[in-house]
DNA sequence: CTGAAAGCGCTTACAG
DNA sequence: CTGAAAGCGCTTACAG
């Protein structure tokens, strides 16, 4: 009744008015090869004049599959958060399209009312889809986490290789002349935020850089988190030349104290942050900051999804992917003046 | 062969164990009344039992409708759009699981393989994406647009009500005793941009207040694209006391110039953005801007096009949002001093 | 309140 | 290279 006007075509209509049977217009529209190109020519001729399009509900009923896989969506908070996502969704597009699969959208917090209009499902880190991811597993259902190490559930993980970054941060900072090198750490309830400060402690380790226990300073990720630890370091009487703080909103808040203090950064501090979002770019000091291929996760990981559909792969997969180090302007050499 | 393990369950497996039709069962599944209350709860415990799943396909083909809507998005670019669609999507996607409808997602650009696969269409802008529109509306598919109206085209747009966001602008301004307000507007090739300068010139002539060439400078919403203009606009021989920027992150940018010139915001200047995004907040001076409110065009746009594929609603619905000042202190009273 | 049966629009052995 | 026919897993008049 929607549409009064226009007959529902069927793939029996465009056979009759093609003249063969409707396997053959079947196997033209799915690009089977064995087909007379005469034949051919006069379906896709029928399919375009009668403007027919095959119903999808019906086609994989019939085929036995649905091609699509669900993306499961945290609920959105800051705006790191939001670069984040955004930059996820945009591999995650890409590569869906490529292989032809269907994107099934689930944003809001609690239960999937239709898990199972899905193959695969794929979450967007695990603020608060842990029973989702729970659900599917025990139903069977493929998954894949993107940067959020699940290292006991039989589930596929992609993520960016957060210790490796931090640990690139510190050498890098350390080959710049910087022996007093902080950090300000993330929510340590996180694997994001363990992870950066294990690879910040590994550095300062393996570089044999003094390691005061007064130079880690605990945030969340969140600017105004960074403030007090911040204050704290800069009033240290060995105060750092260089912080590295584990976002780049408590990198940006942490140069902002600086400057209250009356310190100038680069010329008196160091400040590395981590995300490459983009305040890193427009604060008041262009920051050196890492960059992560978050695109690349989302790519990834609907591949390694659809390969686990197909059953091309069984056991999970776990990968870890580079990052590289952005140099902008709030680092200096302090070797040379030394 | 997928999933060799788990045999594939139908409805005539649970309506024999259940020991019922396959009607019967069909009927509790989408909860029609007339069934016996011990059969109920036969089929329900047979269901819970063997972990039936209807098979959303015959679902659909069977009940000849596919309770599928699609998401369009265009390329994303720079974080304002970033921002921007994730808060749309926020509303999209609380919207589409209220009203149980499944949401599909496209993302890059190019043609649709399956628009087919979906009932109604919603657009998050357009850039990039106006023959998908054509597509859509010759094929008689539903379709609403977001933040972007299309008066000529019979579809649904629902939009923030930029010409009056822009208009209270400048009567704040006023009301704080700025006589010479200017303008940094955004892309004119866009409704938005234009919309927000229309703003501006009628709240000026409205408040007969001085309406220079000079005062009215053009930038693309982009933060490099706001340098020129605005050292033009304080180099003025009458500089502007306030200046309008048509996004943030040309009003952070101003404000970066004010300070260069050495001028202070607000004491000296001050400025007010659009977009009430996370720059706003974050920069060197919390940024006076314009918040909208974008999660609600995201919810009212589902509604809509859930409505019209309905058939409840037949002639397309043009809709416009009232915005909201935020005030923050990048805006100075004037006549205090005068 | 219930069920047998037709039908939704495709795909796919199978036989030719 | 082609087609008749069965089947995918549901829903829904219809008759009871």
């Amino acid at each position: 009744m929607p549409h009064p006007s226009s007959h529902k075509l069927n793939i029996a209509d465009v056979a009759k008015a093609a003249g063969v049977s409707t396997t053959t217009v079947s196997r033209v529209i799915n690009r089977i090869g064995t087909v007379k190109e005469s034949n051919r020519a006069r379906v896709l001729d029928a399919i375009r004049k009668m403007k027919y399009r095959p119903n999808p509900s019906a086609q994989r009923l019939a085929a036995g599959k649905n091609n699509t896989i669900g993306l499961v969506i945290p609920r959105f908070q800051d705006m790191f958060h939001s670069f984040y996502i955004t930059e996820l969704m945009r591999g995650v597009g890409t590569a869906s399209e490529r292989l032809k699969l269907d994107l099934l959208l689930h944003i809001t917090d609690g239960p999937w009312t239709n898990m199972q209009s899905v193959e695969g499902l794929l979450f967007a880190d695990l603020d608060g889809s842990e029973e989702l991811v729970d659900a599917a597993v025990e139903q069977g259902i493929p998954c894949v986490i993107m940067n959020h190490f699940l290292e006991e559930l039989p589930v596929s993980c992609v993520a960016v290789d957060n210790r490796k970054a931090a640990r690139e941060v510190v050498r890098y900072l350390a080959e710049l002349g910087h022996q007093e090198i902080a950090t300000i750490t993330g929510h340590l309830r996180t694997h994001v935020g363990i992870e950066r400060l294990d690879g910040y402690l590994a550095a300062i380790k393996e570089r044999k850089l003094p390691m005061k226990e007064a130079y880690v300073e605990h945030g969340d990720f969140g600017a105004p988190s960074a403030r007090e630890p911040a204050k704290r370091l800069l009033g240290l009487k060995d105060r750092p030349t260089a912080i590295f703080a584990a976002s780049d909103a408590m990198a940006v808040e942490t140069i902002e104290v600086a400057f209250e203090l009356g310190l100038r950064v680069p010329e008196d501090l160091s400040v590395v942050g981590f995300d490459d979002s983009p305040v890193a770019a427009f604060g008041r000091v262009p920051l050196t900051t890492v960059w992560q291929p978050l695109s690349g996760v989302g790519e990834q990981s609907v591949e390694i999804l659809h390969d686990q559909i197909d059953g091309k792969v069984k056991s999970p997969i776990k990968r870890l992917l580079p990052t590289q180090i952005i140099k902008r302007q709030s680092c200096r050499q302090t070797w040379l003046e030394r």
